[in-house]
DNA sequence: CCAACTTCCTTCGATATCGAAGCCAAACAG
DNA sequence: CTGTTTGGCTTCGATATCGAAGGAAGTTGG
């Protein structure tokens, strides 16, 4: 039941951050080590300030705990998701849960210095206005609507995002912040806060994410798929269709072109009905308007088409439909048809389809567990002193 | 450097065993243990009469090594790679290298317990035929032209193995063989063979079969995916053609009903091409005829197709092609062009497609290793005498 | 040929982990 | 209320791993 991310000191903190344990004796269980270590490890943790001690648990039969928790003083992570005009900003614990949120009206097209140092500032704000101020910041995370490469902390290359192409982002705010920084595409941080807040048993995950875009993150064997960091895109492959729309991509009729929220609206806009935000597709929908409907029942039918090729291949676990699009029921209940009807019986026995349970804060979970997955530096650190 | 699959006393054999090691030096910068305690279990493992020492190495610069490898009484595995019509079968080392090969004939419609009894006594007759009946047998494997519960090690139902559904292969073979055995989708082994055997480096790798049927084994980073045991099928995908054809499935065109090398058969047939196993549209292809290259074109062009929404996805460092068909070189062309013109260039820049490099023993191979692999309690039983 | 280095492997004391035994504190049963 | 049971946690000796140091057996360069 030991797995490397679990391995060493850190381990222990990750399991009592994560709420998975809250005694000793639990860590002793979960961590695999033995009783007698596992108590040696947690008096570092106290001694280090990292740990507290407080009160005892309920007991199962015997003996109380005493129950563990996070010190206040353990530290938080800064964390931003940034869209095209807006970013959400959230101060986490360790875990990854927002003790302090905010939203901060920005354009990503302004290019990546200026953005980030107002997000970052922003984020230091937020904490201090939250009485956090005195609490070590342990990393800093970053969401972006866009392909990065998880060796260099980068976007790559055809991101829709002027101004970034090939700019350090992980660098510039390692150093912007002074604490060690994530970078990582949008889809992808939420398809780990979906796996580690509502679905940890779920091994094998697929999370669509259904906004102005159409973005996609995996989870193979309960770790993030990156591939050569382009893993999960799912918007550019094609799709039939009889009118033929070209993709900001040089290739006809992708998916993305048909299906998107940006591309629902445009199809709206040519019917006099105008959209600013994907949300707003969404109380179209819920107002009855037809148009609305019958736009949003479509994109289900041609997006539901290309994820059967993906869940056969893939055959996963749980298939999450997130993002603000994913609040208009048509549209999930085209797609789910689509894939229980013309998957392999084998695909979807045990398959579940459902709408994100973690809501526009997957994102922001879903980077505090990496950066918390990527703590054991600073965590050894603390201990050693 | 040190994952799981390395750790303890059987992590040591598996790196001599596959070649990566062959001194105690390259076994402590591999396996990460310090070097002295490399050498307390290299002693163990001399001891117990698995490892030899043979000779010395080739000199770094300095003391030349002391040569380990496998001893001759370390043991083998039995493994055969079941098709509908034909077996192969192989007496292989602990890493899966054939140290004997046989063909053998047999009609998997006879059903299981007359296919495996069979299959198990020609491959003890195959050890005794080579001099290797005084070693040890370590474990058997199975690989099958169908799904297989990775769990329970049954064949699940919709196969085309007529009598083979949920019948308890594994534990069938365990008990005629008397040792662990392993049971597996062909493609899956193959997909591992490819891997260990010309890939190690790759560790995001799809593998696919094109023989009479089209098969898909998927290594993602490093280990074989089995999703609920079902995935890598691609053959049910629809697919847009001009005439209908209906599956076995029950859904109407899909990749396999058209590109397969059945398919292509059928195809021929209704041409006046009589061919019976998909190696003769090889021939056909190499020797020129005209409707032989055009069929094996559009099958291509249909597989390359499927292949891009996949190769987008999974984003994987190398798709390699195998199969009987994989060598008939314009079906080859024709998928690597699709995939080349209609992926993301991130996708595809680093990607390399290729042809099986270890040709119709992949799958051998492969078995060899996901034995070794489960090969953790023999060794610890071996250890403690 | 010899000295200086490099690499391989082992020896040996320090450290970490383990696991059995026991103590502690609460639930439970009579 | 009192003994028994259960689970939580700690103590302590046994074991395994580590890492520094050193010996063995080579190569390299003068």
């Amino acid at each position: 039941m030991r797995n490397s991310r679990d391995d060493g000191p850190a381990g222990l903190l990750r399991l009592v951050a994560t709420g998975q344990a809250e005694s000793r004796a639990e860590l002793a269980r979960l961590s695999g080590l033995a009783a007698s270590s596992v108590s040696l490890r947690v008096e570092q943790l106290l001694d280090a300030g990292l740990f507290a001690e407080e009160g005892a648990g309920a007991s199962r039969g015997g003996r109380r705990p005493r129950r563990l928790r996070l010190a206040r003083q353990a530290g938080v992570f800064l964390v931003a998701d940034l869209g095209a005009h807006h970013a959400r900003l959230a101060v986490v614990d360790l875990a990854g849960a927002p003790l302090a949120l905010s939203d901060l009206t920005c354009d990503i097209a302004v290019g990546p210095e200026k953005t980030l140092t107002g997000v970052i500032d922003a984020l230091r704000a937020l904490a201090r206005a939250h009485g956090l101020g005195d609490v070590p910041v342990r990393g800093a995370g970053i969401g972006l609507p866009g392909p990065v490469d998880p060796a260099t902390g980068q976007v790559v290359s055809p991101s829709r995002m002027p101004g970034w192409n090939d700019f350090p982002v992980r660098d510039f705010v390692t150093a912007q912040a002074g604490v060690p920084a994530l970078v990582e595409n949008d889809a992808n941080l939420m398809a780990v806060g979906e796996h580690r807040h509502s679905r940890p048993a779920c091994d094998n995950l697929m999370v669509i994410k259904l906004g102005s875009g159409i973005g996609c993150g995996v989870i193979v064997d309960g770790r993030l798929h990156r591939g050569r960091g382009a893993a999960g895109d799912i918007s550019h492959v094609r799709i039939l269709s009889e009118a033929t729309v070209d993709c900001s991509c040089g290739h006809p009729d992708c998916l993305e072109a048909h299906a998107s929220g940006a591309a629902l609206a445009a199809a709206l806009a040519a019917q006099d009905i105008a959209v600013e935000h994907p949300g707003e597709i969404v109380d179209l929908v819920a107002d009855g308007v037809p148009q609305a409907t019958s736009a949003v029942r479509t994109a289900g039918r041609l997006i539901g088409d290309v994820l059967t090729a993906l869940v056969n291949f893939f055959n996963p676990d749980a298939l999450i439909i997130g993002g603000s699009l994913s609040n208009a029921e048509p549209l999930v209940a085209t797609i789910r048809g689509v894939i229980y009807e013309r998957c392999l019986p084998l695909a979807t026995r045990n398959l579940e389809i459902d709408t994100s349970a973690a809501g526009r804060d997957a994102s922001i979970l879903g980077a505090g567990h990496l950066l918390l997955d990527a703590s054991d530096d600073w965590i050894d650190r603390a201990l050693d002193r």
